[in-house]
DNA sequence: CTCCTGTTTAGAAGTTTGTCGAAGTAGTTG
DNA sequence: CAACTACTTCGACAAACTTCTAAACAGGAG
């Protein structure tokens, strides 16, 4: 049922990525690119139940909770995690077809032609 | 041959980054989160002969001679390209094993266990 | 309702980044 | 050597980014 559906651009070295494909990612890539974003999304997506709350992230770091609310704004307003709340708390999440994107973005791609690469993921 | 040999980090919804590798692949990360940079990075990734002129690459873009270079600095400083001049004119070329290492931070994860998954490139 | 905790919004300060024009280096050609 | 092309470095400046403090909003407890 985890069908995983990657699906936008192939693999970066496979053809030139045109500017709104280019555009459209960097936005996704910006997010990521920062130290404190990247760990936010990590300690999210591996925490356990899959999702963390913002309280336990904002006692990670050796920052403001504005600080952390705003990087996981960016990450939010990226598409790439989903936020809600349950009473007291705010529990995020990763969405995943947005992480597994840049995951076919940097695809190994040892030939130039589309080779068998599978994924063996759902053996059926 | 092309073992690919993705080492570094775990997934990024495997285990909470560390600091240290969080930092260190945020450089990777600000280097191609900009869309000129990813649409070098894909030009020469693409580009028959796996490089790129840098003549090709300025006449592509929009922008100075100056500014390409510049964004080629950044790609290069990341360990993402690597040039090399040949007469008149330099070339670069995509260092595999960098993007790699991005393509396996991102890659899927369907079970927090690591299952089964295998890149099958060389059908030895 | 009032107070307290958890989270977000607003505004400001300091830093980094993307772009340019001008000038410098490297290699080819006359 | 001189002139030309290809590319990089330098210095500058506007735009964007990270972080903070102060203040607002949301929900639970007394």
């Amino acid at each position: 049922m985890t069908a995983v559906t990657i699906q936008c651009c192939a693999p970066i070295a496979r053809e030139p990525l045109s500017e709104t494909d280019a555009a459209d990612l960097a936005v996704m890539l910006k997010a990521v690119a920062d130290p404190v974003r990247l760990r936010l999304l990590s300690m999210i997506g591996s925490h356990a139940g899959g999702e963390a709350c913002v309280c336990d992230l904002t006692d990670a770091f050796d920052l403001t909770a504005p600080t952390i609310s705003h990087h996981l704004k960016v990450l939010r307003t990226a598409g790439l995690i989903d936020g809600e709340r349950r009473g007291t708390w705010v529990y995020y999440r990763i969405i995943p077809e947005a992480v597994n994107r840049l995951g076919a973005l940097f695809a190994p791609l040892t030939e130039p032609a589309p080779r068998s690469v599978e994924l063996e993921l759902t053996p059926a």
